[in-house]
DNA sequence: TAATCTCTTGTTAAAGATAACAAAATATAA
DNA sequence: TTATATTTTGTTATCTTTAACAAGAGATTA
């Protein structure tokens, strides 16, 4: 009973498609599981912003256009992450955590344990990069937002132009995570 | 016993204010009411969007300000004009014109006579700049708008550093729009 | 003035939500 | 394989929310 808890979210989710709403009892039924199974998926659910927790079920969000929050805050440092800089991290059981920076990202993506994929952002272009191809350029002058700083590029000719102006080191992301450890090690603090 | 709801409304979001955060059952006691009644000022105040309401209290909506995405279109050439380096140019007269970048922005601010103000984005930070003390890399291998690339500073030492691996020339305002002009009866398009 | 109406508030009971713990299922390591 | 973690699920007790009804305070009208 490894993967029932993704398809029971998919299911949730396609149930709210064409029932626009749904009650956590008939959730429950309907899975033959207990409502406080229920209750977990609508809580993760809605924490990643697919549904709207109501008292005793679950609707869509923005039916009509509500303020869309499309702020999150960093699960590591909890200050609000820029889209400029954002790593988001997404795990085989289907959830999600976002920080606010490399700094950040890959601090929490070196403690858990089941990443499936993440993602962050191009300094110079503003694209989505997969996390994994990207490089970082670690400890330039360039204080952007955690120190020490890392910025991510999708190419590493960029990387390498930015680094002839503002220093650090070019690594891959193993080396960057690695390179972080030792530093903590040798400190004490983040 | 008419106004004494306003009163109450008024006094619960003043005291989120300042604790950020509150419980019904705290209210009750603050107010001197039944919890029921908290209720359902809450409800009140949560449906006019004043506030969030959580399980057991009440918090503050959107702490850090919306990061409302205003898509703007650039006068000159059309194109959405990204975040990253949107020009901003306000006139005299109040009105104001926006352009996809530094090289429409220029363009169209040394057209028009009675310009007030104009700000644009450092392109490193992200912070809104003046435009006139801008300091601006012109021609670097990093086309990311509008051709030839102009990247906007608010530091020189910056953009010095920046220019060390994409090259290009480091002009300020003035020279900027000179050089386009040259450029303009040099070829003769935009 | 009394009678009535509307609005706010409190009480109660039932349903829902949450936390804490225990059990089962699965994954990982030895 | 066995043994040990980790993850997922269920159970229980406690707190929260809601709906429905009743009581009280002003306001309105005859």
């Amino acid at each position: 009973m490894a993967t029932t808890f993704l398809d029971r979210e998919q299911k949730i989710l396609e149930h709210l498609k064409t029932h626009k709403t749904a009650s956590v009892q008939e959730l429950a039924e309907v899975f033959g599981v207990s409502n406080m199974t229920i209750h977990r998926d609508l809580h993760k659910l809605a924490n990643s912003g697919h549904l709207l927790k109501k008292h005793g079920g679950a609707t869509l969000p923005n039916p009509g256009g509500k303020a869309q929050e499309e702020t999150s805050l960093c699960a590591m440092c909890g200050k609000t992450a820029s889209q400029r800089t954002i790593f988001i991290v997404k795990f085989d059981n289907g959830e999600e955590m976002r920080a606010c920076c490399a700094h950040c990202g890959l601090m929490m993506q070196s403690r858990k344990k089941k990443v499936w994929q993440s993602l962050t952002v191009d300094y110079l272009y503003g694209h989505m990069i997969s996390a994994g191809q990207a490089f970082y350029l670690v400890g330039s002058v360039l204080n952007i937002c955690c120190v020490p700083s890392i910025l991510a590029f999708g190419s590493k000719t960029d990387a390498e132009k930015f680094r002839k102006g503002f220093g650090g080191q070019l690594l891959d992301m193993e080396e960057t995570i690695h390179h972080m450890h030792r530093m903590m090690h040798m400190h004490s603090d983040m």
